[in-house]
DNA sequence: ATACTATATTATAATCGTTATTAAATTATA
DNA sequence: TATAATTTAATAACGATTATAATATAGTAT
């Protein structure tokens, strides 16, 4: 719950490149800046939002090293995959147990925390991965946009 | 929770060709079928399984009529998708609030009953869709296949 | 039943996000 | 250096799904 503060302190690029050692990654311009950028910004971008974002200051980019970026981010366990929506993967430096909303409207994925939960029938399982994965109207699009509020879940 | 019991009553081609009707679709050999195997299975199958499946009764059924089908169910909501792998979409004629466990050895997909979800910092915001999504093994998977238990989440 | 209309189905091409391939560039090590 | 290992970029390939367009089927009116 400490990630999901709005005003988390920003790491430097020192500290992203000791965590990045840390878990057996080896530094490169480009890993330093994904990594800073998932970690600093926290907004669950997209592997093209990523690739668009890095561009501006490395130009020579190309969309085949954000993938290979992530997915190596994600076998180190330094990232999480959230997909709210099947088809967009998008990427998550925080990895604390909490859940994520989409916004259908503006497209922003919220962080959730989550103050308990309870399963049944859960004995003799083994679990690696839980992921809660809502979508919504987020206040402000429900303000701006005025949509009608008529969902059923609360 | 009831559609979660193991032996929940079996639909008749006739009460199928009711539900469909009532909401508002018009029927077909295939639709009857497939809404009859999702609802009398419960196997949370891919729209390729489906199609195998449906395939040994009408051979000359297409995967775009499988896809076609699936795709009204939705609009209409008389199916909902699961995904807890991204690549793979799965469907549930069950549209009762519970979760899903994958088991990443055998690939089923198992239903949860959520006893309690609390959600801080959800005021304001309106929601339509709720997913619990687990990956983990299954405790027959544990068993025969003798996978080490090591993860971390209770 | 016939004609007419609307819908369902099929085959196929297209799309989208991602992964695989492979050669060139970069970095690490001897 | 030389040499080996890794990273990157361009491109092709992939798998799941959607779009397109033609044909088949079903519903309705005459
Ligand atoms: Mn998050
Ligand atoms: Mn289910
Ligand atoms: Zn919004
Ligand atoms: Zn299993």
């Amino acid at each position: 719950m400490d990630h999901l503060e709005k005003r988390a302190k920003r790491w430097s690029l020192e500290e992203v490149r000791e965590y990045l050692l840390q878990h057996d990654i080896r530094i490169s311009a480009y890993r330093l800046k994904i990594f800073e950028y998932l970690i600093n910004e926290r907004t669950h971008p997209t592997a093209e939002e990523i690739y668009e974002v890095i561009k501006r200051d490395l130009p020579a980019i190309s969309p085949a090293t954000v993938y290979n970026t992530l997915r190596l981010f994600l076998e180190k366990k330094i990232v999480q995959l959230v997909s709210v929506e099947k088809n967009e993967g998008r990427y998550d430096a925080t990895l604390s147990w909490h859940g994520h909303l989409k916004c259908l409207a503006c497209g922003k994925v919220f962080d959730l925390h989550i103050e308990t939960l309870k399963l049944d029938g859960l004995e003799g399982f083994e679990i690696f991965e839980k992921h809660l994965n809502l979508k919504g109207l987020c206040p402000e699009c429900l303000k701006t946009k005025n949509f009608k509020r008529e969902g059923k879940h609360g």
